[in-house]
DNA sequence: ATCGGGCGTGTAATCGATTTCAAGACCACG
DNA sequence: CGTGGTCTTGAAATCGATTACACGCCCGAT
């Protein structure tokens, strides 16, 4: 592969030159640009990127941590980011946790070693010193979607209390008096937050939320289909099951269907996160839905500002109750959110 | 962030030895070796991946460019291929062509500016110069999915024109006979050929493929739901409309429930790559399943061979017909396979 | 004619690692 | 005591860029 040195031969000039029309530096002669910008023609150059991050100290490349790629919620995440990253002539490199703490550990380590400008993160877990220590050795970070308290870094993500408290209501007024939650990793915000959330708007209703009634899952299919067994064999069983995330409702799903029954006519079935697919599921999933496009432009936004200096901005969007069919609605309310 | 320099000076030696207890070279003495440890883990040295890979000309990085990060298959393809190599001791840098030529030229470019050691790429479109140049050009490179006819590179993918005739035998044992295909982009391999192998497999049967039973998509969702809407408002709609990925399926899906028709009564579906939401849907889909984590491993182990001078292997592997619901499948069909 | 100030250009230092080469220390053997 | 070999070690070159600095040149002002 070419060098600069190969194009300042073929252009006759020396490598400063070359390297001052490739930066548009204002001092060149027309003459010497034309011949540089020939050379680097005919031998095809492209700059070495890896030397001049080198030399520059900056690598233009944001690292993404999501929790797990197979989650359409992150993934839809990571399209928005990269998207908003190349418009701002970042590349972004992404690390999948698979919501396992060793592997974001990883993930950030080797990031940290390719001297990534900024990291974006969505902690699998609430403390990883690894984390911490970058925050604290001056990497430029913000958390999106999920953070860890006690860190002093910007957070993008949504805030899903009020859409909670929204579809709490919708199902007191569609007359279910024992609601459930699947609920996320407690070692994570999101996983405790939605069942707080969840837990007082029960209370505004004067509705208790029993242990029994509290399925611990860890965002994956595979916890939501075990927790939706537990509830299907208690004594009585609760009428609306609410998943955390959209993994945990396609587990339920499964554990519902494998028992025999159907939503909604013998247990209910909410979501929070929404994807194109609960549309399709049978039946279409009521859901709470959070702009994961917005999420990730200001994520990006952020990072980008205290890379280069300026103030950043923590972020909180809102997210909101999409009603479908899978918690008994009737035709009416199904049609006017379809 | 503290440099070899620093190493060296903390330990009292040069930073040659520091390099060399790094890469584990014989011949440290046990107390220099002991020093150089302790000072890495006093200063929380961590080696500077960048001045590494100039001074070496290895990243240890593969690029990956997949055609749309949306699409279930390909994250799900884009999860084994991280897995493979990180076991190899690669990262992985994925890009995203969404489907348009001109992003996935982009990332191409980017990632040979980082000078990554290998590039699996799913084209898509059949003649981008950019990565024909990149192959002459001499980077390690394997097609995975799809491929550029010509370009004398390793091929890893899975031929479902058997599970394609298993698919068509099946419709036809149940009475349907005038068959729809929603095709991929011609510019692709895997959009001609699954168009070919239906075409094929009709005319085993004495079944024609008529033009207006062809819809023209492009592997996005929207191009599914406007080609269906198109079979809908023929004189003479089909039976069953065959999607050739599960996103047109999803367009599909949508499209007839927009006219209030419902699958399988009024029309079948079927879908090529099978995903999990598939069984969840209403009713669940009838699809052909790719072996995704086998095809992210092989296409791995090929282009680790290539990097590594050793002679790569094209990889072809069987694709399988999963028969659910959504072609007016018998109860009894429907149970074998759920 | 002299001086000052741009402007265009090249030389060389630099970024943080790896690696070659030479040299010093030490030991064994004759 | 001299010779040769092994084992450690450090100095310096190198990878491919960017950039500070200096130099030569030309032009206009005095």
């Amino acid at each position: 592969m070419a060098s600069i040195k190969d194009v300042a031969a073929e252009a006759g000039v020396s490598v400063a030159t070359v390297s001052r029309v490739l930066n548009s530096h204002p001092s060149v002669s027309p003459g010497a640009r034309a011949r540089v910008l020939a050379a680097v023609d005919t031998l095809g150059y492209r700059p070495n990127a890896v030397a001049r991050s080198l030399r520059t100290d900056q690598t233009r490349t944001l690292g993404l941590v999501i929790s797990d790629v197979l989650n359409p919620y992150f993934t839809a995440l990571a399209r928005s980011v990269e998207e908003a990253a190349r418009a701002l002539g970042y590349s972004v490199i992404i690390g999948n946790a698979d919501e396992r703490p060793e592997l974001q550990d990883h993930h950030v380590r080797t990031l940290l070693d390719r001297r990534i400008d900024g990291l974006l993160v969505s902690p699998a877990d609430g403390s990883s010193p690894q984390v911490r220590d970058a925050a604290r050795g001056g990497t430029p970070m913000v958390f999106v979607d999920r953070w860890i308290p006690g860190v002093d870094v910007p957070v993008v993500r949504a805030d899903g209390c009020p859409a909670v408290r929204d579809l709490v209501a919708h199902l007191y007024g569609l007359g279910h008096r024992k609601l459930a939650i699947i609920a996320g990793p407690a070692a994570t915000t999101t996983g405790r937050e939605r069942v707080e959330a969840f837990r007082e708007a029960l209370a505004e209703h004067g509705l208790p939320l029993p242990d029994a009634y509290i399925g611990q899952g860890d965002f994956q299919a595979d916890s939501g289909r075990r927790a939706t067994e537990r509830f299907l064999g208690l004594g009585e069983p609760p009428e609306v099951v609410f998943a955390a995330d959209n993994l945990m409702a396609l587990g339920a799903l499964d554990a519902i269907r494998a028992r025999g029954m159907r939503v909604p006519r013998d247990i209910g079935l909410a979501a929070f996160d929404d994807i194109p697919w609960f549309l399709h599921t049978d039946p279409p999933i009521t859901a709470i839905s959070q702009p994961t496009g917005e999420l990730g432009r200001a994520a990006v936004r952020a990072l980008v500002d205290v890379i280069e200096g300026r103030p950043p901005q923590s972020v909180t969007l809102p997210a909101r109750l999409v009603v479908r069919r899978s918690c008994g609605e009737s035709e009416q309310s199904q049609r006017s959110d379809l």
